[in-house]
RNA sequence: GCCGAGGUGACAGAGUGGCUAAUGUGACCGCCUGCAGAGCGGUUUUCCGGGAGUUCGAAUCUCUCCCUCGGCACCA
């Protein structure tokens, strides 16, 4: 089995091979924090860190990074507009971003560098540039990269001709340019008074919006990545722009032997975006659904694909995960059912496992197909709740089966979250002891056939958060 | 203008040459149940945008037409 990963680079599904044995280095474009992180982001983050665990379980030592940009025109904007200062900005929006992804699941990288703790390493990068004449220095102080040099690049992933590239933007107005040619990009941007900035050779002024990453992915990487990812809509012209800038610097090609890029995120079969007005952070999202829900309905959509975002969508797909969980319940209250002995007549569970992992597997090698992998443990699920109550399964394999579910968590992280942190409290006035008690005297009310006595105890316990549901094999609860 | 994605059952959404085209949601029926929930089984008639072609065989390859959506230097 061959894990393919879909290159943008070349437009085809490749044979996924690291440049050196088993090591992966893997660099994500994280966000400029300038306001709280929307839905797009989540997409992007949960879809990549999907793929770096899908990596660490099939044996690759994964280097992942992300960066966090923490100073650029965006956040000086929205610093002005709210009079804040730009570092007290940046540094709650780091914060904010930090606690939404660990909300979502998303495991912190390997590294998480800020561009503000990077800037005599990004100076240096813009002086082998200056150095080796692939940039230019201004007489306003700035610096820009020179892409006549590597004229030849230009395109390699976003598959535009320089012709396309100048057609495309030339009816845009450029503004006191001071460029040698309209498709250069700028390095370092002089900083006027009231902006931040820092001292280089070219006087006071801050990083371009793309040198960062081509330094920090560097550093803390490899001049050659395996994989560097992001939105799509970084393909041009921040990748490409890395792509010019970093194999200047190294001398080294490719910059990343594999370029991959996440779908976007649409509401109503529009792109998300501020102007439009279509626009939801995480936070709001997290207000109306569970963070499991919202990580499930990412993660059950392929990471290429547009999602399209809606309530309706939301609900769907809690209500699917909700059939994976009640599984899990199901086999956790026959675990409780089954007394301890060993005795039992192989139910086959071992190798319904066995068979379901390499299903998945599969799936998950064919670039990360979460759709199609997810569908193989529906079936799989629905399998054991039939054995469940045909086979009366021993203790040991249902062991096995919640093994492998935590196996499965370890790379999707759909099944195990703190769903509602305050059922615990809303429970609080009931004890176990107190429900145990209460379902008993439910139990008593129902061999008396008293239904309404039996039923004002299941509306009670409902109010408070605990759900009762009879089967063949007892009366099963659980805190919703 | 240039580049790209896509049109599959009621809906969502896999599948890229060959068994009765995954899976989920919804609806309906049956089993189970005092009821409910969960679960199991079944049904949802010819579900692959139209046309032509290649092939023993096409959702899948080629051509063509129609339609939808996205990107093009703020962007995950």
């Amino acid at each position: 089995m061959t894990l393919k990963v879909y290159n943008t680079l070349t437009r085809e599904t490749e044979e996924f091979i690291p440049l050196q044995g088993k090591t992966v280095n893997m660099y994500v474009c994280g966000p400029t924090v300038y306001d709280h992180c929307h839905l797009g982001h989540a997409r992007s983050y949960i879809s990549f860190d999907v793929i770096r665990s899908y990596l660490v379980y099939r044996g690759y030592d994964v280097n992942y990074i992300s960066n966090i940009t923490d100073v650029d025109d965006k956040v000086i904007e929205r610093a002005k507009e709210l009079e804040e200062d730009p570092f007290v900005l940046s540094a709650k929006f780091t914060e904010s971003f930090k606690n939404d992804m660990k909300l979502l699941g998303v495991k912190a990288p390997d590294v998480q560098p800020k561009v503000t703790e990077h800037i005599s390493d990004i100076i240096r990068s813009i002086e082998t540039l200056i150095n080796n004449g692939t940039a230019y220095v201004t007489e306003k102080g700035n610096v820009y990269y020179d892409l006549k040099r590597s004229e030849e690049k230009i395109g390699v992933l976003s598959h535009q001709t320089v012709e396309g590239l100048l057609e495309g933007s030339g009816s845009r107005v450029y503004v006191e340019d001071d460029k040698k040619y309209q498709l250069d990009f700028v390095l370092w941007k002089s900083s006027a008074e009231n902006e931040p900035g820092w001292n280089s050779p070219w006087g006071r002024g801050r990083p371009g919006w793309h040198i960062e990453c081509s330094v920090m992915s560097m550093k803390y990487g490899s001049e050659q990545l395996d994989i560097h990812g992001g939105g799509m809509d970084l393909i041009f012209p921040h990748h490409e722009a890395e792509i010019h800038q970093s194999e200047s610097c190294s001398g080294k090609h490719p910059f990343s032997k594999y370029w991959m890029h996440n779908g976007f995120l649409t509401i109503e079969r529009e792109k998300m975006s501020k102007s439009l007005g279509n626009f939801f952070t995480i936070k709001e999202v997290l207000e109306k659904f569970p963070a499991g829900t919202i990580r499930f309905f990412i993660v059950y959509t392929h990471y290429r694909t547009t999602i399209d975002f809606s309530e309706k969508a939301l609900e769907e797909a809690g209500r699917a995960r909700q059939r994976l969980l009640n599984t899990i319940t199901n086999v956790e209250h026959a675990l409780r059912e089954t007394p301890d002995n060993e005795n039992v007549t192989d139910s086959g569970i071992k190798e319904l496992i066995d068979e379901t992992r390499d299903a998945f597997i599969l799936s998950m090698d064919e670039d990360f197909n979460t759709r199609e992998a997810i569908g193989k443990l529906f079936v799989f699920g629905r399998r054991i709740n039939s054995l469940i109550t045909n086979k009366k399964p021993a203790r040991s394999e249902l062991k096995y089966v919640l093994d492998f579910y935590s196996e499965i968590n370890d790379i999707l992280r759909i099944f195990d979250f703190d769903e509602n942190p305050d059922a615990e409290k809303e429970s609080k006035g009931l004890s176990e002891e107190r429900i145990m008690e209460m379902i008993n005297l439910r139990e008593k009310a129902r061999r008396e056939k008293d239904w309404a006595k039996a039923d004002a105890i299941r509306d009670e316990l409902n109010e408070n958060g605990i759900i009762i549901e009879d089967s063949k094999e007892g009366v099963r609860w659980k805190r919703i």
